[in-house]
DNA sequence: TCGTTACGTCAGTCATATTGACTTATCCCG
DNA sequence: CGGGATAAGTCAATATGACTGACGTAACGA
């Protein structure tokens, strides 16, 4: 095989996993290699679609957002993020300048903008999230049928405990497609 | 409840997921979301610790495939983190500047810079490796006993298939941690 | 000898993020 | 009503991680 630890065959040094028993016990290295390939996959989808709008990975999550959550709230939307508002503002105007994210004032509460999707938007979003669902579904094919599950398990079980109420609000599998109740 | 869909209540547009039904079926709204929301959550452990040193996380990648395999050519590590020479070259000197790397001219190819982790090097790597281990574990342990393998199926099945030869050769379970073999 | 490979580097650019300071408009409470 | 707090936007400077393109050097190998 062409294992690449077996090309340091002239060297003195030891490999680093040898000694690798610490405190917590052997380092998870398989989970933690998968998720960094995994996702480094799973984001290049929708990566090279939003080239051609000349868009990047950070209008798609915005996108994404709003799509899913109409009338979301600026603050909402940098909470859900963990980026600063300076941050979100260039890509948001990018998004509202070129017809696909509008903002409407709050009915109750003027100062807020609340964030919507045009029909562009939305067309826009879902053919991102087709593209990642394809690989989803692809990927949950060749395994048996609880996989799926436990992979929402672990993923879920991965979020920080304080947010995890905030993201099973916004993703969990039961969460109605149909209305806002 | 406080379900920010709700707060749209003022607006005349209905919820974009409401027509999310495409030519694949619904998408997999929720294991997109649960993946953005994991792996966000699952970088900051290292993203923090590498700030002491002025690391980012590019250093962390370069670090810990260079600590998981001793002797690693520039050329592997530019495929397996998919960046350019020049992207990989400022990392790398920082690194070596700094002492974390070394490089050593290839025995049987003396145009080769084989990478090795210094013992400082190695002390890092595993400190970020164990706190990432660490959220993994807790993850884990809210779990049935098969929700890690069924993990381990899904991220591994999520790859690239061009690239899963690859992948499994580097994060693989049963991969040796005694030593080359 | 000559083409290819491995690596490095210079220069310029882009996307995404940061901190800090400041403005505007609006809400809400005392 | 006045004034502090909140929602949002903006200006400026900076960091980080990535890119393309071009070029150089050394070493391998047919």
């Amino acid at each position: 095989m062409t294992d690449v630890t077996t090309e340091a065959s002239g060297a003195t040094q030891r490999p680093a996993a040898a000694r690798a028993i610490g405190p917590e016990g052997a380092p998870a290295y398989d989970l933690i290699e998968l998720l960094f390939f995994a996702y480094r996959d799973f984001v290049r989808d929708a990566d090279e679609a939003l080239a051609a709008y000349g868009f990047g990975r950070a209008h798609h999550r915005v996108l994404h957002f709003v799509d899913r959550n109409p009338g979301l709230r600026v603050t909402e939307l940098l909470d859900i993020l963990k980026i600063t508002k300076q941050s979100l503002g260039r890509v948001l105007r990018e998004l509202i300048d070129q017809g696909f994210v509008i903002q409407r004032e709050g009915a109750s509460d003027r100062r807020q903008r609340l964030l919507f999707v045009t029909e562009r938007g939305d067309a826009l979003a879902l053919k991102l999230a087709h593209l990642q669902t394809e690989r989803i579904s692809r990927a949950l094919d060749g395994c048996d049928a609880d996989v799926g599950a436990a992979a929402r398990r672990f993923l879920f079980a991965m979020v920080d405990p304080e947010e995890r109420n905030a993201v099973a609000r916004l993703a969990t599998p039961g969460r109605p497609r149909g209305g806002r109740a």
